[in-house]
DNA sequence: CGGAAAATTGACTTACATCAAACTCAGTGG
DNA sequence: CCACTGAGTTTGATGTAAGTCAATTTTCCG
């Protein structure tokens, strides 16, 4: 059915895909030589409220960041795959819970270590600081996305989001396998999960998407898509991470 | 009217008042010497997709922080006020616009000197590093508050928060100023303008608030505003910013 | 194969948006 | 000092996108 497709997961997708830029170098200093630790499906890395003291690399597999409301409600900051680094973001205690969707691989390490080797090494620091504003990023880029966009509009997003994340190419199909339950996805987008089923039905009757089974999704017309979304992808951007330091209105 | 209650204002509250912590040391080397600039009500400090080459600390005054989408609706990020310093969370270029509501007193510094100068000092660089935690904290939050709340909890939500910005008790009333226009507040919560006026109505008539003019409100039961809140109050706590050392679930 | 969790679909309700019309207020100039 | 003005705010009438409640159907895992 999807044969001249080529078939892309979020499952194991590296972050910087095998390439030696100064962040990856970090990385490998950072967790390289750490023993790896396995988790299994529905067991938590670490609570919302636990002291924050260690931070993980997902090696594989899937994690959602929640935070779960007073009244029961709860909120799906957002999903964390192979090569994504968490528990930097916070300061005393973490600010979500971090549980395993599927069964996880990864390495933790000593906030207290991370904090040292920081000091002293200015590219550990500035992996850290880079690893800090993709989270403003992302996180603000989910603030226009609950705030401004109707319901179709942000699963369209949330789709093409997940299709970026794991390839590069943004125009042609994606195959991709979302390895949460609609459920999360509602959760994420600040809807139903009745909401999310229609939507993707819909998305399907008009031939946007296709499906195979819960978890494989098409993206057959990614533009499409894309202007539903309100051309809003991007602008979370990972490339660099080092300050800039040319003036343009203001003198300095 | 208000004769007994202690009146506070959004503008010209400083961050970290009159008290000589790190971070206020922090800053006062960073800013302390540099000139002060003004800028009138509706001029933009910077725009977003500028190239991000100055870091602002907001002495006096109010700024909105905000993005257009292509199809021209507009997020509200977020306000700025006197002791916020802007364009930290940002890579290459601004996430935002940053325009102000009131006339507004800065100072600016480049973010080249701003990465030389953390770093030489671990207190500077933790400073940075503190002000993009509390970036993402907040961000977090408000993700939250827009996936999760219904619009009268959102509007407590706002109205708590930006009393708590102002003044530390949170359980007596406090009377503050709202600079901004409903119209912000309505592109900053995810609602129209309409719904704003009509819950701030709703909120007259049963006695949660009280009004003097467009701008001036009392909040007359602040545990009231804060259970229709979802309690939802804190979690962007802004005390210390060094890196916890403890290890508490996983053995170091 | 059986069973439970997850997903889907339908019927109905409701919270919020939209459209439209006043009203308020702060600033300006006569 | 007051009338004029336009931006900002408020209120009302009505529409609709998304939520709620309630069955089914599908999936997948032991």
């Amino acid at each position: 059915m999807y044969a001249s497709q080529k078939v892309i997961s979020l499952r194991g997708m590296p972050l910087a895909a095998s390439d030696s830029s100064p962040t990856t170098v970090a990385i490998e200093n950072l967790f390289g030589s750490l023993p790896t630790d396995k988790i299994a499906a529905g067991r938590a890395l670490f609570r919302e409220g636990d002291a924050a003291s260690q931070v993980f690399e997902i090696e594989s597999g899937c994690v959602r960041l929640y935070r779960i409301l007073p009244n029961g409600r709860r909120a799906v900051i957002g999903f964390g795959y192979a090569g994504d680094v968490l528990g930097v973001g916070c300061k005393g205690t973490y600010l979500v819970t971090a549980e395993a969707i599927t069964p996880v691989r990864f390495r933790r390490l000593a906030r207290g270590r991370l904090q040292a080797m920081a000091a002293e090494s200015d590219l550990i620091q500035s992996f850290v600081t880079a690893k800090l504003r993709e989270e403003v990023s992302t996180s603000q880029q989910h603030i226009v996305v609950l705030g401004q966009l109707r319901a179709e509009e942000r699963l369209a997003y949330f789709l093409v989001s997940a299709a970026r994340r794991a390839r590069q190419d943004p125009s042609r199909p994606a195959v991709l396998e979302l390895l949460m339950t609609r459920l999360d996805i509602a959760d994420h987008l600040g809807l139903t999960i009745e909401t999310v089923c229609r939507l993707m039905s819909k998305l399907k009757r008009i031939g946007l998407i296709a499906s195979q089974g819960r978890h494989w999704l098409v993206l057959r017309r990614m533009n499409d898509l894309r202007n539903l979304a309100g051309e809003l992808v991007d602008a979370g951007d990972a490339g660099q991470f080092t300050l800039m330091q040319s003036s343009a209105r203001w003198p300095s």
